[in-house]
DNA sequence: CTTGCAACTATGATTATCATAGTGTCTGTT
DNA sequence: AACAGACACTATGATAATCATAGTTGCAAG
């Protein structure tokens, strides 16, 4: 299997229909998020995003064959793997940003916390919605940028993940008191 | 309004997820490419992206009701209607250019032109992949920049609505000689 | 009064996704 | 040695989305 399969958008110069032939759907997407974010095994992308494992399973596959992401073997015996992100991977950081961004001014309660706090790497001042440094006073690259989740979104995620473990003890031993 | 159905994340804090369940697939990213474009007639937006027609009405009519595109007449008499994208639509414009920039760089072969050249609005340079402007130094932002379409992909989104509607002509009449 | 266009809607087949359950391989505990 | 548990999946059958294709409506021009 070679990769970019036909899933993509061959036959345009369009670069847009081509970006959306790979990560033109939503557990795409919130993989790569959560492997941005560091995760990096099965099972936690699986609790943070909320797929079941066959489309995380399928995904990361499908990831894998077009070249964002590569699975380390950090134990065979058990064979267990770790997922990463490719050059190619961490380069979505920007459209990722940008759906940050929108989400946040457009799709959220107004006056409500963003998620994530970013800040400027070099100076260190926070960084407005748009990537703005109040400091420096312009548009900050993506490289140069660091965010550092809000202790609310924090306890989400630990949340989910202990959602996750119960469902998964519950489901494997029902019969438990 | 705090409208958006049950499809977006409404139940995380996550920007990302929120975003993603409103323009978490495909064709409402090819659509909402294809509005920011200029395109507003429905046959031109099944035409460029490609989409069956039911996709198109789908798809139209979820992002009117998630507050992205408003429905104008522009005649009863016949009924017709233009899809024009409101400013929380508008506002997808970074989230497009992010994937054009990772399109561009990761998706296409090697040296081949972009499909659209962007200029810098108030100098006039022509920007790099990343958005800077090389006159003036640093990251422009998008309400400061100017697309133009290179020749061949005019050319090509020509063919594609001229094959269109080649199409329906013939199945609309298949005996013609 | 037929042809044609624009903007859809209808239908039935094919695919994708979902909820749920199960498998295989090891580790650590009893 | 036996067994529970963790991890990374795979299997299955039901439900939902998408596809190709065709049809409808409303009007205008010839």
């Amino acid at each position: 299997m070679g990769n970019s399969k036909d899933h993509d958008g061959d036959d345009t110069l369009c670069p847009i229909a081509h970006s959306t032939g790979l990560v033109g759907d939503r557990w795409s997407i919130l993989i790569v998020r959560e492997l941005l974010l560091g995760q990096t095994r099965f099972q936690d992308l699986q609790a943070q995003t909320g797929a079941t494992s066959q489309m995380v399973a399928a995904r990361l596959k499908r990831l894998e064959g077009d070249g964002l992401v590569e699975r380390h073997a950090y134990s065979r015996r058990p064979p267990r793997h770790e997922y990463r992100l490719t050059p190619k991977g961490v380069h979505l950081m920007p459209v990722i940003l940008a759906l940050r961004t929108w989400g946040e001014r457009w799709c959220k309660p107004e006056g409500e916390q963003p998620a994530t706090r970013m800040f400027h790497r070099t100076c260190g001042s926070e960084l407005d919605l748009d990537g703005r440094c109040p400091a420096c006073g312009g548009l900050v690259a993506w490289t140069d940028m660091r965010g550092q989740p809000s202790e609310a979104w924090a306890e989400e995620r630990r949340q989910r993940a202990a959602d996750f473990t119960d469902h998964r003890r519950v489901s494997a031993n029902p019969n438990t008191e």
